[in-house]
DNA sequence: TTAAAAATGTAGCCTTGGCAACATATTTGA
DNA sequence: TCAAATATGTTGCCAAGGCTACATTTTTAA
């Protein structure tokens, strides 16, 4: 935690009059900073892991199944896949269902096995399958890879 | 994993042709309404738990420090407030510093509470404390009161 | 074959959360 | 005191990700 600028504080929200300089935690927006790029990529990520799910199952991933899966109408599946036909992540034709890119697919296999992990991770801490579905869900795209690491060794001590 | 609905599935991208009825997962659309609305209250539970700090640091809370802290731009800051202002979390007057409603506080207090409890969690995972903070940061809103639970379960039987 | 149903596409609207540029108020220091 | 520096406010722009309503295409079934 470096403490690297400062800046200056009176009281009680009254005028600036006399702010003494305090120590400014720059390490502190960083990590909003990150976060805020974890979120840029977690739609991509979602969308390609569901396709990726969707082709699995059915051979392929249509826009209803989609809407269906991520609860959101097919209008919002129809903006979202073409931003992600813009990103190289998807291919589309009209009236036709989605497929992945080989990018899009390497980060449905990168993005599954993270969930997988953090989803054992919190059966195996002794949270409910289901609560942990649905956190796993959310946390996933918030692990650093160290953090998933230790994770991961956590499950082989206790191997589930 | 209540498999309840069914919808037709052909093959190969083509037209939806004979598509057989096959299972849909409707938890997992759950899943996903639990995180968009967890990432609602993301941006306030952020600046609640930041104004705090501030406060508890300088007996205060300025748009510059809350710029320079949260990695953006005075502007951001501005619009953010005058939501949180709307929605009864802080006061603030024009040119003055900003402070939090009791409703606010509350948020503040537990917010605080639980990132300080994921963040000690991973450290106890063996997360180094700089990525844990990373971490933290991100994953401190995707967490149930279950989950929580089971951090705080581990934390006291590796005590840290 | 053909009308109805289902799927998909498109347009327009909304909120959030970013930004830069410029305007105004406040604080500081010479 | 008063000019410069700093802080704050405002405006207008943008992209993402929601929605509804309506248009079009495709599939299904009578």
């Amino acid at each position: 935690m470096k403490k690297i600028e400062t800046l200056t504080a009176s009281g009680s929200g009254e005028p600036l009059k006399s702010r003494r300089k305090v120590p400014l935690d720059l390490d502190r927006a960083a990590a909003f900073e990150y976060v805020r790029q974890a979120h840029q990529e977690e739609t991509a990520q979602d969308y390609v892991e569901m396709i990726a799910d969707l082709i699995a199952q059915h051979g392929e991933a249509r826009v209803v199944d989609l809407a269906k899966n991520m609860g959101v109408s097919h209008a919002t599946i129809n903006k979202t896949i073409a931003r992600l036909n813009r990103d190289g992540l998807v291919v589309n034709r009209p009236y036709r269902a989605i497929f992945l890119t080989p990018e899009g697919e390497s980060m449905a296999r990168d993005c599954k096995a993270r969930h997988d992990i953090v989803f054992r991770f919190l059966c195996a801490l002794g949270v409910k399958p289901a609560t942990a579905h649905l956190d796993a869900e959310g946390v996933e795209h918030h692990i650093s890879p160290e953090t998933l690491k230790a994770f991961e060794r956590f499950l082989k001590k206790h191997k589930c």
